[in-house]
DNA sequence: ATGAAAGCTCAAGTCAGGTAGAGGTCAAGC
DNA sequence: GCTTGACCTCTACCTGACTTGAGCTTTCAT
């Protein structure tokens, strides 16, 4: 249990989930860091399992890859991260759930006005107001969706 | 009032804040049909503001241009469709936000288990499994996401 | 000592949701 | 009737997050 803190590529795609190649991705864009064999094959430590991990969720609620490695960049350096590392950083993730769930409340609310008149009118809706949150959820070319929707005429 | 019910495609863009190109590209995908000129050009109907408003809406709340279409083909076909007819199939989309709320809060719910024990475990946490709905929300190359997570090994 | 499995690099492809530009045409006001 | 701005098509490109494939090397169990 004293080498055997290193994991091959492969181990680390079985134990998360992830695919090989998207490990070696996550390389390349700085999330991860891996050791180097004589031979050249990645090692990772343990402790990446939880890293990549911490990706996925962070992926899920919408945090594009450059955003997760900033919060990583955020992990003690040096020192192997542990429980309370990974608490702490976790903890910011709460904050944009919480944020996103006010977006989607505040879109609730005016769809509901909206369904009541059935005018779909964004001047009068306001419905792309709601939370630069909702706007930015989902990853992709919508960059500009948000700012794009500020004042729109009101339909015809 | 009774030929301007027709409107060129730089005003349906100006009117929903939607590129010109967007458009074009729009009506590619089959979301939106277009009349034509003798000359060639398009010629909209004034409710093609609110098609173009629903998809904006739709859009925010994470479908695909995809879903989007589907949606739309359920308006009526051959008469215009009325604001009865928008709020009915807005009304689908208040159930949409309804399950990403509900899946939000599984998962800040997860997350604050995972946060008092720092482990980051996908399998304690279970934290990928919160509404396929979660995971499905923001576009872009994520549609395994979903899928991969269910039975992923513990952390090391 | 060897052979299969796993790993390596690097370039190119994919998918969604568009934008940009070239080169040419249409429509409307003077 | 002409000019000018809006419009047309088509091809190429963009970002983000990866995957795929070719061609070659390392590792490890036997």
């Amino acid at each position: 249990m004293h080498r055997t803190d290193l994991i091959a590529i492969g181990e680390l795609a079985a134990r998360t989930g992830v695919a090989v190649s998207a490990i070696r991705f996550y390389e390349a864009k700085g999330l991860v860091e891996a050791l180097r064999t004589r031979g050249g094959q990645r090692r990772f430590l343990r402790a990446d399992i939880r890293r990549v991990s911490f990706i996925l969720i962070a992926q899920q609620l919408g945090l594009s890859l450059e955003e997760i490695a900033a919060e990583l960049a955020r992990l003690p350096a040096g020192r192997t991260p542990n429980g309370a590392d990974w608490t702490r950083i976790s903890t910011g993730l709460r904050v944009r759930i919480d944020g996103q769930i006010a977006a989607l409340e505040c879109t609730r609310e005016l769809l509901d006005n909206c369904i009541g008149c059935g005018c779909l009118s964004l001047k009068k809706c306001g419905l792309y107001n709601c939370g630069d949150k909702a706007a930015q959820r989902g990853a992709g070319p919508r960059y500009v969706l948000g700012d794009r929707a500020a004042e729109i005429a009101e339909v015809g």
